[in-house]
DNA sequence: AGGCAGGTGGCCA
DNA sequence: TGGCCACCTGCC
């Protein structure tokens, strides 16, 4: 297998290598590595695109695809080519919350990705009390185990068809524990509900959220993720731990249930909250180091 | 070595 | 409605 020749990726030009990483492993998508050999680069897979990505010495970052793939235009998708990212992020309250502010000088260039429906749908299901280096895991344990082999080695993510054919016990083979039981149940919902996936795009926030929430193992933090990261809804305010202990050190939330957090984030951070929590969570991870 | 982890669902007052 | 706990198990 070759790859073809590098392309650039205008979307991220300008990105420093500390925000790259943070946009491609900070938690968003499950399925991005450095290679061993080359630790400046990486390599991910969504949908059945495979792709690496390399960033020059001059800042310029390129990608490559294997020969005779040409998914371009996925590609760009995936990165928020048509995304107006600097008119969004003006759009944040930033003038008024001066932590916010801090938070998005040291991130300048992160963004949401927009990634396939399914398997983020996937991904924030077996997220629940797992770490991310273990949900990475998971995601390419099942990808090797019942997904298709895209290139040499690696592989994408099975549907949810072929999903719903795989037994819970198999599935659990693959480090999912308690969340295999969800992921058969979803697998054989969406199975049979093949609109599911569009009536969730076309639906506003609040509706998309509510049918998300009726899955099993979805609850607001999962369903406001895959809004986020899957689906496109920049309003969604996802509350894990991290955002309770920003939230409640930076605007005195003390004792606030995750609802009510989230409640406040989208109200205080408006139309792209979930952009705003990205910066965020990014520098409260940083933090905390 | 053992507690804990980027939640959710169910049960109880 | 609000609080608590089991759920699995690999990794720090």
């Amino acid at each position: 297998m070759d790859w073809a020749k590098w392309q650039s990726l205008p979307q991220l030009h300008g990105i420093s290598p500390r925000v790259l990483q943070e946009l491609l492993d900070g938690g968003q998508s499950f399925r991005w590595n450095r290679l061993p050999e080359k630790m400046d680069l990486w390599q991910g897979v969504f949908g059945k695109v495979v792709i690496q990505i390399q960033q020059q010495a001059d800042g310029e970052v390129y990608f490559r695809q294997p020969v005779g793939e040409e998914a371009d235009i996925a590609i760009f998708q995936y990165f928020g080519a048509e995304v107006d990212w600097d008119g969004i992020v003006n759009k944040l309250p930033w003038r008024s919350d001066a932590y916010l502010q801090e938070c998005i000088e040291k991130f300048t260039g992160l963004r949401i990705l927009r990634q396939p429906f399914g398997e983020t749908l996937f991904g924030f299901l077996c997220s629940t009390a797992k770490q991310i280096t273990q949900i990475k895991q998971c995601c390419e344990q099942v990808a090797k185990a019942f997904g298709p082999e895209l290139i040499k080695g690696v592989y994408g993510w099975p549907d949810w068809n072929v999903l719903a054919e795989v037994p819970e016990a198999d599935l659990r083979k693959c480090k999912l524990g308690y969340r295999a039981k969800y992921i058969a149940a979803v697998s054989r919902i969406l199975a049979k509900d093949p609109q599911f996936e569009q009536k969730v795009l076309n639906s506003d926030y609040e509706p998309a959220r509510q049918l998300l929430m009726s899955l099993p193992g979805v609850g607001e933090k999962v369903a406001d993720c895959v809004l986020l990261f899957g689906a496109g809804k920049l309003e969604a305010f996802p509350v894990d731990t991290w955002m309770i202990k920003v939230m409640s050190r930076i605007y005195q939330l003390e004792n606030w249930d995750s609802g009510k957090v989230a409640h406040f984030g989208r109200v205080h951070f408006g139309s792209a909250a979930g952009l705003a929590q990205q910066f965020l969570f990014a520098r409260e991870r940083q933090i905390s180091v």
